[in-house]
DNA sequence: GCTTGACCTGGAGCGCACTCCAGCTCTTAC
DNA sequence: GTAAGAGCTGGAGTGCGCTCCAGGTCAAGC
């Protein structure tokens, strides 16, 4: 089973373009093509299409995202190495997690405090910042 | 108390350009200047900077927090639609750490798989993608 | 056999959020 | 009074991650 650019696009939730991309700077293997020169996307493009976007939607730059590629090439001999980039990444976001917490927490307070404001009739009365 | 901009951006974790391309694009007011003409930011100021720094933190789109800056020149009036934008945007960064949390999975399967290959000895036995 | 539509290529363009630069002024310390 | 250093302005440049475009090919349906 394999896919036109269009259904793998569809798939991926990425674009054609970005698809064509993604092969241009080498974080996909250029897939297979059809009697008309045409891609044509299998599952495990698929599959590997799904954990890059998994990378991307975490945040990892698209240089780290290359460089675990590029170990992916060299088969079971960079497992360290991958295992390494993905344990560093791990502890990105949840970094990022705890970030974003913290910041919802000044979020909450100013839209108590926005309430408290609209709740009374006390005008003018606003904390700044 | 006034702080020059070097201070201000030490105590903003933003640099100095960053600063004046603040006020440039119109999401902080124009601090008072000195004798000499150089920026002076008030504590209430740097107070304003910190909450945009969480806005931005959790991935606000400048143009919203111009959005936003704007509504607050307003005073109360504006009340009500600034609480609007922030209730959106805590919705959007509950999202995101949801978004997150679910890829975390995806890397700790990566990951422990990883572990059961170079645990073993079985070389090439990897699961694709 | 001709139109239509999906796909192809190489390369240019874009939006975002800064970041850097040249050339100037102003204060402070010697 | 002069040299150093912080700050000023307007404007250009940067890096990232796409996104779009022109001009062409190819296969399928009428």
């Amino acid at each position: 089973m394999t896919y036109a650019i269009a259904e793998a696009a569809h798939r991926s939730g990425l674009s054609i373009d970005t698809l064509r991309y993604y092969e241009r700077i080498e974080l996909i293997d250029p897939p297979a093509r059809d009697s008309g020169g045409r891609r044509a996307y299998t599952d495990e493009d698929l599959a590997w299409l799904h954990f890059l976007t998994k990378l991307r939607t975490t945040g990892m730059p698209i240089k780290l995202m290359r460089e675990y590629a590029r170990l992916r090439h060299q088969g079971v001999a960079s497992v360290g190495a991958r295992k390494h980039i993905l344990v560093r990444h791990r502890e990105d976001v949840l970094a990022r997690i705890e970030e974003l917490r913290s910041c919802l927490q000044v979020l909450n307070y100013k839209i108590e405090n926005y309430e408290r404001i609209s709740g009374s009739e006390q005008d003018r009365q606003e904390v700044p910042a």
